[in-house]
DNA sequence: AAAATACTCAACCGCTTGTAA
DNA sequence: GTTACAAGCGGTTGAGTATTT
């Protein structure tokens, strides 16, 4: 049995907005407010829309400043680290840009910042490509074979082509299989490895010196989004984690990052996750990205990370974050 | 000039979350 | 604790527009 509808769908007028139909809702509103039932508001006021519709009308288009289009560069580094940090929470993000609306972000990101990241992409690639020709030209000259040399075992490893992860090298990975989840994880790790404005050593900072983290507001939304961890989602990450292929050990979960985790088979098994690391599977010294970021995106749970990057059980950790949270 | 293709973005859909009864 | 319902959210669609062939 399915959920009743929100309306009549019948006798509602779907398709872009008249002008008359803004006007009745705008200035409704503005007298009355919404009332707090947007599925009877259309009613009082005898539109022939759904309440659903008539919110995101209010909401995207009609409500008083909003800004449409023009977006800074600014406004692109904020949406670029804020994906970073918490993936595709729109809703957040719009919070963080005064005037923006969550939808506005999304198609903003959808249409051009993503295809603005992925011709860096493909610039770094070509200058990737010209740098492994000039180096295996130099090997061949030299008649020395190495580890380095990719072949079909080791060219997934991150330290072939240094500085560029398989992420980068590979085909833009839009397989018929997994269309799309696995882009959240594969454009943050462009983002993260692009470096220059998306660096990862400038985002926390460049976050707190514009509106992200310095309000009140901001602090609850991003307490939120930690909140959206849920046991659920732990339970599935956890059997991701035990059905790794014990050769993934060297790669990295991206921790308290669902979305990231979204896909992971398919990152595990394009190599395009560099580095797991979990609980007694650690290995290695290199930082764990995600962790860092996180401690200083949220610093309430930075200690729960040093927990766990020092082997601490994941879903331990993990409930103690989310406890923090629903305790605050 | 016309057709094909690419792009943009407003709006919809369906799922999840929050909350009141 | 359960149920029902509205709000909120993110993904997706499709019409309109711009650009290319």
């Amino acid at each position: 049995m399915g959920r009743a509808p929100c309306c009549d769908k019948a006798n509602v007028k779907k398709g872009p907005w008249s002008p008359e139909e803004d006007n009745k809702l705008k200035s409704y509103i503005e007298q009355h407010g919404t009332g707090g039932n947007w599925i009877a508001l259309p009613q009082k006021i005898g539109l022939k829309r759904c309440g659903k519709s008539c919110r995101l009308r209010w909401l995207n288009y009609l409500r008083p400043n909003i800004k449409h289009g023009g977006f800074s560069e600014e406004e692109d580094d904020i949406i670029c680290s804020l994906y970073i940090s918490i993936g595709s929470r729109w809703s957040i993000i719009a919070a963080q840009l005064p005037g923006r609306t969550d939808n506005d972000i999304k198609n903003y990101w959808n249409t051009r910042l993503k295809k603005k990241l992925l011709g860096k992409q493909r610039k770094e690639q070509q200058a990737a490509r010209r740098g492994s020709s000039i180096k295996q030209e130099m090997m061949k000259r030299s008649g020395g074979g190495s580890s380095m040399v990719p072949n079909s075992s080791n060219n997934q490893n991150p330290q072939w082509a240094p500085g560029l992860p398989p992420a980068l090298l590979a085909p833009i990975p839009y397989s018929n299989q997994e269309p799309r989840v696995n882009d959240h994880a594969s454009i943050r790790k462009l983002l993260i490895k692009l470096g220059g404005r998306f660096s990862q050593d400038d985002l926390p900072i460049q976050l707190h010196g514009t509106n992200a983290f310095n309000s009140t507001g901001s602090a609850t939304q991003f307490a939120q989004a930690q909140s959206y961890v849920d046991e659920a989602e732990l339970n599935v990450l956890q059997g991701k984690i035990n059905s790794f292929p014990a050769e993934l050990d060297h790669q990295e979960i991206v921790y308290n990052n669902p979305q990231g985790l979204d896909g992971l088979e398919f990152l595990c098994g394009e190599g395009m996750v560099d580095n797991i690391r979990i609980g007694t599977s650690i290995s290695g010294t290199e930082s764990n990205f995600w962790g860092e970021m996180s401690s200083l995106v949220y610093p309430p749970v930075a200690s729960n990370y040093g927990g766990m990057q020092q082997g601490t059980d994941l879903q331990e950790c993990a409930f103690g974050e989310l406890r923090y949270h629903r305790a605050n």
